[in-house]
DNA sequence: ATATTTTCATTAAACGTTTAACCAAAAGGG
DNA sequence: CCCTTTTGGTTAAACGTTTAATGAAAATAT
């Protein structure tokens, strides 16, 4: 079945390709009414589908926006066991798709890749989330295509941004865990790095510590990944070796629920013994038994903004005015069942 | 900045673009040693990276698997709710990347779309999950590219395809309830359409409860959507409604949340008053408490499976063989927390 | 030494579009 | 009626590759 292109519809039409091409691209100013249907006819009777490919070569554009998401530790796969990021693509697909674009997924390896998919892709756009290295962003100036970060703190200015306040996020849960009681709270987080989402998050739960004249206790973070198995070990082990503690801000919904595994194991409940704070507020965390209370970032919105920052780009592109906007998505406390307000 | 391209290495060389062309693609009989180390300096001195888009053009490919996903019922968005999807896409984009291919992601719009992206990005391949149209598949036919569909039951041999015996899995969930002793077993599922994944599960639920004597009560089935929401009313309906009802089978493991949230809404205890039974194992069936028994389907296989069919016919498609092998991902009980043994 | 083959290189057509440049005819202006 | 503009159209170059065709020089065979 031979590929029908552009010339076989001129030919059809009996006119040059070059009026196709117009109408096609709605300059429909350079042809008359009578061909410009006549076109139209041959287009919809040859069943015609342009051929982005061949456009883009010339057009140098791709119709395709990347979404540059973090890998698994050994880097075979890209990290979707978290909802977290597949709830943002989601919201990312949908709006990009208005415009027409569509999206690629891809991680970032060592080394390699983004410029290389970047450019050799001709990608119009690309959205990074997640991710934080020098390295990637200098690759990223120098493909000099739209780019919006997600979650970076890392960013001299050159990228537009979106993300949340992490560390008034670290701060609410601390503290509305504070408000209802507890005085010894632990916190399970991935590795802290400095200038990582997490640290932020780790820094707030320090400052509502301090603000509210309690002690910080090194003791009491548990240090590993952002994971389910690292909450549910911390989890456990909180439940057996600090019965001090009361309650716990878990730097992510499945760390959340990790750690209230890991609790209920050791023969305890949340949140009458322990209470439990997550991050994020994927979908999951209110259909969780028990309902999990966590900080709301508002995910889907989160992927929005940041689609429609980089369409905004691309299509100014011309005016060059790569303003570096920043975007703030606002943070709220969900109070669903696993905090406890502690009388005493 | 400018671009650079095949002619600059060639310049810098000092040789033909045909002979850059040749150490590209491999065809190194064609060139000397030595101008082939000349060209590599080249193409690493210049930071040289082929368009996929040129090269695309007259190799008709494009190193893109499409990947079609259902949508919401709005059209808006692609389904992520059901973290089945994005494990599978995990799957399908850690084999795919071995390969050197990208996969973009799209939904199926009524009439439109799939074919249009098809022809238009010139997709080296597509795998097409959960849907089931005839005219999809028509458009696949037309489109002429490598496909392979998972979890279709409409195929007339003309695709490969990936999926479960989902009548077993129905037959062998609903007897592992019997076999615990319930004899009044409640089914919650989506819409049962003929054909459908979802009709096989209810066929496979229906055997199981006439192979052992029990007597088929269409007033158990709930039948509505595989969404979470539908599972948590079901469940309180039942729990509140069916005193008789002793367990329920839900057709997918968010619908089984549901159903379980909606039980405890309504007071009543998992497993203790009514047991639950899912499908699929996603990976938050473990994670949830009570952990889900449910009927597992190795999803990540599954995807993996899909992807090297789908290369597999890619590569063969000079022999044109297009071999519509059918492949069956073998099923399994686990049995977690949400099934007690009843005694009587 | 001649004929043949092999090796290494180049030229140019092709892939399917877009778009600047060009042009003829028609329309409008004086 | 001539000059200018507008309208509706075409031609051809360009985008960045691949690859068939071609050919000159070197190697091998006779």
């Amino acid at each position: 079945m031979k590929k029908i292109t552009i010339k076989d519809v001129a030919r059809n039409a009996g006119v040059s390709i070059a009026a196709v091409s117009y109408v096609l691209n709605g300059k429909e100013s350079k042809v008359s009414q009578d061909t410009i249907v006549r076109i139209h006819e041959s287009i919809r009777h040859l069943n015609y589908i342009p051929s982005i490919t061949a456009r883009g070569l010339v057009k140098n554009t791709s119709e395709l926006i990347g979404v540059i998401i973090p890998q698994t530790e050994d880097h075979k796969q890209l990290v979707f066991e978290n909802p977290f990021y597949s709830e943002m693509i989601s919201a990312i697909e949908g709006v990009v798709r208005e415009y027409g674009y569509h999206i690629i997924l891809a991680g970032v390896d060592k080394g390699k890749t983004y410029l290389d998919i970047s450019t050799s892709r001709n990608l119009d756009g690309a959205i990074i989330m997640g991710i934080y290295s020098e390295q990637l962003y200098d690759e990223c100036k120098q493909a000099n295509i739209p780019i919006v970060l997600i979650d970076s703190y890392v960013n001299d200015n050159s990228f537009a941004n979106v993300g949340i306040d992490d560390e008034l996020g670290g701060y609410l849960a601390t503290k509305h865990l504070i408000e209802n009681g507890h005085r010894n709270i632990g916190l399970v987080t991935g590795m802290i790095r400095k200038e990582g989402v997490v640290e932020k998050r780790f820094l707030g739960y320090k400052r509502a510590l301090q603000e509210n004249g309690l002690f910080y206790n090194p003791d009491y973070v548990f240090e590993n990944s952002v994971s389910y198995v690292h909450g549910r070990s911390s989890g456990a082990l909180i439940a057996d070796k600090f019965p001090e503690i009361t309650a716990v801000f878990a730097v992510a919904d499945m760390v959340a629920f990790g750690v209230i595994r890991g609790i209920k194991e050791s023969g305890k409940d949340v949140p009458h013994d322990i209470s439990v704070i997550g991050f994020d507020d994927i979908s999951m965390a209110h259909m969780f038994l028990p309902p999990l209370t966590t900080v709301k970032q508002q995910i889907f919105l989160k992927g929005e903004t940041a689609a429609r920052m980089l369409i905004e780009q691309i299509q100014e592109k011309n005016g060059v005015s790569v303003k570096s906007a920043r975007s703030l998505i606002p943070l709220e406390i969900v109070d669903r069942e696993t905090v406890r307000k502690l009388m005493n």
